[in-house]
DNA sequence: CTCCTGTCCTGCCGGC
DNA sequence: TGCCGGCAGGACAGGA
């Protein structure tokens, strides 16, 4: 579930603790999450300085002196769990990798479903990875907007929601953010993708870009206490109009007195999709 | 190529 | 109260 803003706060609360911090200890408590550790992992990553971290799209990239870098995905149930002091940490349920670093600080990552994963490749080699091969752009960057869109877009036959979904078209997207930017922008999420006229795809390339930054700014509020670094949804959760929110008013239409409405809840590709029927027309 | 389906995994919720 | 089936969902692999 963590997306894109999700998963900036979660770097964002990483960033002080890994800055050029030792990571003295790293201790696997189990084999391997989507992907196995395999034998050298814990051998690599011990005794490095970290040089920097950035994130890429759902994933954070953690870049180590000796030339590697570690990928981070939270898949859907990913947190991690910062203490500035070691002593701090109480063991949990699905703390598969605890990390303790020279300043005293300790990291844990923890996954109930496992889909998330740890990975080790070469820092100059990253790029090439399959998660970032064919990835598209980072929807906050610069080189995000409607042309960018329409042209990711153009010719597709499936619908716009699963477009979003496809992380080639715009990357960090994910089922919460691509409800919510469609109904900002008013988009049927069944609409054929390739079929969304120019000023629509204008719309739809602002309100990602709008719903992603606010979604993050609530989360930056929220970072000075720890405890919301792992990325759960509790604090964003109360600012979605349509997600997970069948059945009850949108808010335009709440405001909208003449509007009768009622969000409603298909399937696409076995995912949920939310939507108001009265404002997202086909 | 594009599109679609199956798969991984566990917590949670509703039904009986 | 407890058990169990079904569902949720990111992203990859592989089939159509």
């Amino acid at each position: 579930m963590p997306e894109l803003p999700e998963v900036e706060i979660v770097k964002r609360g990483l960033d002080p603790v890994l800055s050029g911090n030792k990571i003295l200890s790293c201790v696997l408590n189990r084999p391997n999450l989507r992907y196995p550790f395999g034998d050298e992992f814990k051998n690599i990553v011990e005794n490095q300085k970290v040089s920097s971290q950035e994130r890429r799209g759902k994933y954070i990239l953690i870049h180590l002196d000796n030339g590697y870098s570690m990928i981070w995905h939270l898949g859907m149930s990913g947190r991690v769990k910062i203490f500035d002091h070691a002593d701090d940490y109480a063991p949990e349920k699905h703390d598969h990798v605890v990390f303790a670093f020279e300043s005293g600080a300790c990291v844990a990552f923890n996954d109930a479903r496992r889909f998330g994963f740890l990975k080790l490749v070469k820092s100059d080699k990253w790029a090439q990875e399959v998660h970032f091969s064919k990835m598209g752009p980072e929807p906050l960057g610069n080189h995000f907007n409607g042309e960018i869109l329409a042209q990711a877009l153009r010719g597709k036959s499936s619908s716009i929601k699963q477009a979003l979904l496809d992380q080639r078209v715009v990357a960090g997207v994910g089922n919460i953010y691509a409800c919510e930017a469609l109904y900002m922008s008013r988009i049927h999420p069944e609409k054929a993708a390739g079929k969304i006229s120019k000023p629509k795809i204008e719309e739809l390339a602002r309100a990602i870009r709008e719903v992603l930054q606010t979604a993050i700014d609530a989360g930056g509020s929220s970072l000075k206490d720890y405890k919301h670094t792992d990325g759960s949804l509790g604090y964003f959760q109360h600012m979605f109009n349509v997600y997970n929110r069948e059945g009850k008013p949108c808010p335009i239409c709440l405001e909208n007195a003449e509007n009768e409405c009622s969000v409603a809840r298909i399937v696409q590709g076995g995912r949920s999709t939310f939507y108001c029927p009265t404002l997202q027309k086909k």
